[in-house]
DNA sequence: TGTGTGGCTGACCGATCGGTCAGTTAGTCT
DNA sequence: AGACTAACTGACCGATCGGTCAGCCACACA
């Protein structure tokens, strides 16, 4: 037995990642949970609240792999590390993280948005510096936004994935080729 | 002197791109253009006229690329050429696609929205049924919406580009690397 | 000088939005 | 039995939504 809470949580996630948030209204969060729109506004004091308590935990997360990666470096000993950590952060909020990037920018001003914005901007300016190589930059904003979108938006498209275990192999392997600072031409 | 219409066009493209569809009023576009709501609703007759305005010559122009490749077959000597050719076409609509990469699945009913998402369905299953091996699959998928991603995302974010020419040719080089169906491992 | 006509507008419509509030249950503790 | 509380609800609020409609106005053509 779920509480409410949590499943009203689950439910507004996957409603705002896949119609938007200002697309999704209380109501039909309220009816899909099966519940009045005063009892939405009953566990969480506003609509806000909701997203917050939605996406704020993939937000810390994915804040400590880049921490994490900020301190250690891009070296070959942790590139890898990294990369199986950031591959497995999507596996498991590809819906949290295809809502902030794709709504991010239009969503500002809510708190956990510009928390969200502040992270990935962080993100892609550690990998834009870690190279001058122009060429090499486009190789690392494929690999991160390619992987991203690879789990967050072909459900939509009906793109049939595989296992889960063979899928996320795929993607470590892929982004390692891609993240590898030196490669044969 | 653009027409009105144009004008019209080229803002509500803009903010349905970033701010979505739903989350986008007549009333926004009026301002931005600086018309009255009527106005809008006198050059266009309903809002999802002016979204088929909007993204209708990019869906088609899409259409007309995959249907080459279909005829083609992704052989050595085409696969340059369509890559080539994609790049631009993400290049020249880059809101087109963001918008409708983004929002296809929830705006399905709409029209253009639907001619969009089958053309998308039909490129992601085109790419999926030209080889069996999942790990390619997944190269494709990266090199697809990785680069779509970099153009219609990394604004966003403060992604700093190159120039035009050398974005481009960046992309094309990555995605010959990603789409060769024969590597050395 | 009239007669259109294309571009544009404000007033207005019903529906829906996020949010407030008083009140009704059902269960738990004393 | 009575008091308290957590979960939930319907009625209601002002604001905004997409869309309709009658009419205004500058300008071209007769």
């Amino acid at each position: 037995m779920v509480s409410s809470q949590q499943e009203l949580q689950r439910i507004a996630l996957a409603e705002f990642a896949i119609a938007g948030y200002t697309g999704t209204s209380i109501q039909r969060i309220a009816e899909l949970a099966g519940l009045s729109k005063s009892s939405v506004l009953y566990h969480f004091t506003s609509k806000e609240a909701l997203l917050e308590a939605a996406v704020s935990p993939a937000v810390e997360r994915l804040n400590v792999l880049l921490s994490d990666l900020e301190d250690r470096g891009l070296n070959a000993d942790y590139r890898a590390t990294f990369i199986t950590q950031f591959v497995d952060f999507i596996f498991d909020c590809r819906q949290e993280v295809h809502l902030f990037i794709n709504q991010g920018p239009s969503l500002v001003g809510l708190a956990v948005i510009d928390r969200a914005n502040d992270t990935v901007r962080r993100l892609a300016h550690y990998f834009a510096e870690s190279t001058s190589n122009p060429h090499d930059k486009m190789r690392f904003g494929i690999a991160l936004g390619g992987s991203a979108y690879m789990l967050c938006t072909a459900d939509n498209f009906e793109m049939p994935l595989e296992s889960d275990d063979e899928t996320r192999q795929a993607l470590v392997a892929i982004m390692n080729e891609l993240l590898a600072p030196v490669r044969a031409e």
